[in-house]
DNA sequence: ATTTATATTGATAATGATTATCATTTCCAT
DNA sequence: ATGGAAATGATAATCATTATCAATATAAAT
């Protein structure tokens, strides 16, 4: 289980908390950053957001709060392929819901889409019961994204 | 044609000098090993390999090939979230063909599928021709990943 | 074959994101 | 309040990947 306890947790705060683990300042700012935006930021993304609220806090703070969601499944780690991480809260009240990206490699803009999520995941679904059985495989995860060119870099050919 | 040393795949040959590169023995030597591997090497797994048989390889001129090889199309890089980008020939006589990746989250392995590839390939099809007009995306490339346990990490709860 | 221009190489140093240390501070249960 | 665990932040260390740059290898031109 990622909960340290064995208690089911609500959202944000209290799944946090849920966790066993504590909300402090540090958290909760980082928390509200991931929460208040729709961008996909990086570590120091996030840590230049929070310093405006919080000029203490430290980048390492960033880094281990965020090693610490990924764990819990609060958040979710991706690689656009620019060299660095960046972060995107799982879900709650402003998520979109889950989505794939459309990932520019011209321009490195990343767009959410939830169109066909349900064909997708239906698909996925059977394939992930197929693998399954052949393969012995688990599956808790997948990762589905498109790499191509937005319409603004189609047209620098 | 005058092959340098090595026994590599002819195939090749054309696309590269088509594209204004020469083929030398580093290069070639690259090549042999990715085309001789089921595996999925990372830059510096391809430059103990190539020390082999060319002890006067650099780690510099790896890196520099597979990002030529990248660029070109030959070869693809992949990101399994182990720190370093992993490296996989594109097509070719041993290879399965187009196929996506198992990844276990607590060895490390990874495995080639092909399976269900036809209905994965045909619902992404029409996921990018919606996605195109919605988005005036022009896909060029996919990524699929499930990411769980393989069979030998299931027991280790 | 000799020359010439250019592509390629490899040793080295630099970069930059992420981690490891560790002393200090904060939190929570007693 | 108090003691111990958890969390923090400044700093240094890692480590994969890139940038430099002088030396070398290659293909074309003579
Ligand atoms: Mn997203
Ligand atoms: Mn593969
Ligand atoms: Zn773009
Ligand atoms: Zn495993």
């Amino acid at each position: 289980m990622p909960w340290k306890d064995g208690t089911g947790p609500p959202w944000l705060h209290g799944k946090f908390k849920g966790c066993g683990y504590r909300m402090t300042i540090p958290r909760q700012g980082i928390l509200d950053v991931l929460n208040e935006t729709a961008d996909h930021l990086s570590a120091e993304d996030i840590y230049h957001k929070v310093h405006g609220a919080y000029p203490s806090i430290g980048l390492t703070t960033v880094y281990r709060t965020l090693e610490l969601l990924v764990h819990t499944g609060l958040v979710y780690r991706f690689d656009f392929g620019d060299g660095r991480a960046r972060y995107e809260l799982a879900e709650g009240p402003k998520s979109i819901g889950h989505h794939h990206h459309l990932v520019c490699t011209g321009c490195g803009r990343i767009i959410d889409y939830t169109d066909f999520i349900e064909e997708e995941i239906e698909l996925l679904k059977q394939t992930e019961k197929g693998l399954t059985k052949k393969y012995k495989f688990r599956v808790t995860n997948h990762l589905i994204q498109f790499y191509g060119l937005c319409e603004a870099c189609q047209g620098t050919g």
